[in-house]
RNA sequence: GGCGGGCUAGCUCAAUUGGCAGAGCAAGUGACUCUUAAUCACUAGGUUCGGGGUUCGAGUCCCCGGCCCGUCACCA
């Protein structure tokens, strides 16, 4: 729009106009809306506020002013009708979400911590003076708010100010208060503006430490105890993964980030003790996207005595009673174009591998023993063979493309091929076959129970140093293990539907 | 790495066949003492991701580069 503007100027003699002594004030994009703020932060300053303070003795949270207010109402009933409702004085304290002006009246959207409140602010109540302060605030300004609370004529619970102090005036302008910040770039390296703008990156984060928690409380109310095992270690061992290099100067010595807790959690179960666990990072230097971050967080468990079953009975009532206690029901609700309703409720079906394979692709894995005889009826079937794959890797991928995806409803995969995972338990009676297990929900691996080091045969241990070789020292007991996916990536990841979406039950 | 889609105002998005770069929100000024996506009037805000090319004329077409998203592959 540039209806003062000759149509024969150039750019640069539009911006010379704009140098002009006669519009010193004149700004360009961003920097406009900053130097605004910045003039009404002096502003402040020259009426002696301060627009930063050092602290604001809050009373309430939003969500206690809310009920606060309705605990007044309830108690007061119909009795008191014509009568405007009001509670004592309080104090709370948020961010600026949304204002409207109405004359010398205003209403402020405030959003802690805990949720939104409505300020209303008038002139006659406040004051003069004190109102003034209203045509200095901004979309994304900290303050706090002295006052009772009420409900305005149209019914929404208000805090009504006798007092509003800057607690942090915001320099710039917050996402749109509608449309929100899209970007996803954006919305995971500032974090921040996303935690303010879409109130489901709050409740994701929120979600996710109630999760710990309750997993936590879960494995100690099972009588495991909780370890933490050394991150940086000589040797990355526990899994096939490659790991990051670092270096310890004093040492003089290459040190690696682990890819698994594995290999000391079987120590201390050597040592003497039964049941352990560890909650920590992991660090795989591998490529990147929405389900693989190179630093993820799992939990892994190490049991003694027990076998894959006893550990599939822990996995599916752990996970049904975290969901239980996160979101009040074992049932997941459809979210739409997404995925169905999830029911996580105990017990989940156990299906055979070698069953499943056959019904799903027709494919039987004793009946093609050998690299081209599998890669011959995956190829009449269209799954993508990789060149110089070996029989089990080749398995494995028949497994992640047309048996994984179709897992929505909570699975366990059982008994694998000894190819796939051959320093596994032997399963008894059986040719050939592991006690192993993976876990599926919403078509992606949630736990594993799986490929290294779950047997005690010292020879094996020896032959692979990666899976744990200092072990083989001493024998192992029989010990039921898993390890737990969750949160892959750091950043919110709306592809693990099942975790994710249980924010918007 | 292959293929496909994208990058335009602080934010969310338009722009027909190549023909004056627009809107909503946010911002500024004014009106309004019960609004809630407040409303109304006016104002300002652009290196259309970067570079090169074709053309009278490029947000649009071509080439090179960057970044993001999706997908397949790799990887687990």
């Amino acid at each position: 729009m540039r209806a003062n503007t000759p149509e024969n100027m150039t750019p640069e003699d539009q911006r010379d106009q704009h140098e002009q002594p006669n519009q010193p004030d004149q700004q360009i994009g961003e920097q406009k809306l900053i130097n605004d703020r910045l003039a009404k932060t002096a502003q402040l300053r020259s009426r002696g506020i301060d627009p930063y303070p050092p602290r604001f003795d809050r009373t309430h949270t939003t969500a206690e002013a809310v009920k606060l207010f309705e605990d007044l109402e309830g108690a007061s009933s119909a009795r008191d009708e014509g009568e405007q409702l009001r509670t004592a004085t309080i104090r709370v304290a948020g961010r600026i979400m949304a204002r409207r002006g109405q004359g010398k009246a205003s209403f402020i959207d405030l959003k802690d911590g805990h949720g939104p409140v409505q300020v209303f602010a008038r002139q006659n109540t406040m004051g003069d003076d004190a109102y003034a302060i209203i045509d200095l605030l901004d979309i994304g300004d900290i303050i706090g708010v002295e006052g009772p609370v009420i409900r305005t004529r149209r019914g929404e619970i208000s805090v009504e100010a006798t007092e509003i102090t800057v607690l942090t005036k915001s320099m710039r302008p917050l996402p749109d208060k509608w449309g929100g910040l899209q970007d996803q770039e954006v919305r995971f390296r500032q974090r921040y503006l996303d935690l303010i703008t879409n109130e489901r990156a709050m409740k994701n984060a929120l979600l996710r430490s109630n999760v710990v928690r309750v997993m936590r409380d879960f494995m100690h109310g099972r009588g495991f105890i909780e370890v933490e095992t050394p991150i940086l270690v000589p040797v990355a061992a526990g899994a096939q993964a490659t790991p990051f290099k670092t270096h310890h100067n004093q040492l003089d010595r290459d040190l690696y980030l682990r890819i698994a807790t594995e290999l000391y959690l079987k120590k201390l179960i050597v040592g003497g003790i039964e049941r352990v666990f560890e909650i920590g990072r992991l660090f795989r230097n591998e490529g990147l996207d929405h389900d693989h971050n190179p630093e993820f967080t799992t939990i892994e468990s190490y049991q003694a005595y027990a076998d894959y079953n006893d550990v599939m009975e822990m996995v599916e009532n752990m996970v049904a009673h975290i969901a239980r206690e996160t979101t009040g029901s074992m049932v997941l609700p459809e979210v739409e174009g997404v995925r169905p309703e999830i029911d996580l409720t105990p017990p989940w079906p156990r299906l055979d591998l070698r069953t499943e394979i056959k019904e799903r692709t027709g494919i039987d894995f004793v009946e093609t023993p050998d690299v081209e005889s599998l890669s011959q009826a995956m190829r009449e079937r269209g799954i993508h063979v990789e060149e110089g794959s070996v029989w089990g890797r080749l398995l494995d991928k028949v497994i992640s493309s047309e048996i994984e995806p179709n897992l929505i409803q909570p699975h366990f995969l059982v008994d694998y091929p000894v190819e796939m995972s051959p320093l596994a338990k032997r399963k008894p009676g059986t040719d050939g076959i592991v006690e192993r297990f993976e876990a599926f929900v919403v078509g992606s691996e949630l736990a594993t129970h799986s490929p290294s080091s779950t047997t005690r045969s010292t020879s094996v241990n020896a032959s692979n140093n990666r899976s744990g070789c200092e072990t083989s020292l001493v024998t192992l007991r029989p010990t039921g293990w898993t390890r737990i996916f969750w949160w892959r990536s750091n950043t919110e990841c709306h592809r693990r539907a099942g975790w994710d979406s249980a924010s918007t039950a």
